[in-house]
DNA sequence: CCAATATATTCTTAGATGGAAATATATAGA
DNA sequence: TCTATATATTTCCATCTAAGAATATATTGG
């Protein structure tokens, strides 16, 4: 039940889906993130902290970067579940299609290295 | 978004996940789930609220009853594929096991009418 | 209409949550 | 080692939320 909960409450934030749904597309860094969704880093890393202890996101890290994926749930049916319906669901939300149709072209490389 | 956001926050508590369970099994009054969980009933009322502003319950009305059922999800295909999953999950949760199995023997007539 | 009962609403409080600014950490390259 | 950069953590604030007490509403029966 406490696992439940967790990924419910970690799919309840709009920013958080808009996050999962665009890793399910592409792996992205933290800035890149912060670009598409405009909010701060430190609440970028926030959010991902949550979706990580949900089970719902992981990373690799890339010397600087770390770049972040969607996991396939696999550390419980339930996140497993959600995230195959969240590939079809939202897809026709106009904030989110619009979201999804920028991401290719928000690349680190344009972003960051200031 | 905001509707889906919005099913998802009224999951996302353990109190009304273990409600939607409970009405999935069998249509129940207000002051049968106020004692099936232990908690006051203004509390069981807003919870009943917002399960029902998601679309996940409804009632009907009976006299001094108001009998509450859990719905089909009718009204967004993320309730339905929701609802549906949820007659699965957590079957084996032992906290919530232990309220299943007591349910039969929850009845209006041993709790109210003091 | 009056009394009893089931449910809803209001109000207040303690704790959780999203957000951003400031700061800390880590890694690569000079 | 020093600097720059990407990310994480800390801290604070405003808002939200679950909970229950008190109160209000609604329906039934006398």
């Amino acid at each position: 039940m406490k696992e439940f909960i967790k990924i419910m409450k970690a799919l309840s934030d709009p920013n958080r889906v808009k996050m999962v749904k665009m890793l399910q597309k592409k792996s992205m860094c933290v800035c890149e993130m912060q670009a598409a969704l405009g909010i701060a880093q430190p609440t970028v890393s926030n959010h991902l902290k949550v979706l990580e202890e949900a089970g719902l996101v992981s990373y690799r890290k890339d010397g600087l970067w770390v770049n972040y994926y969607a996991t396939q749930g696999e550390g419980s049916p339930q996140a497993a579940a959600l995230l195959g319906y969240l590939r079809g669901w939202l897809e026709d939300d106009p904030e989110m299609a619009d979201l999804l149709e920028r991401l290719p072209s928000i690349r680190r490389e344009d972003i960051c290295r200031k």
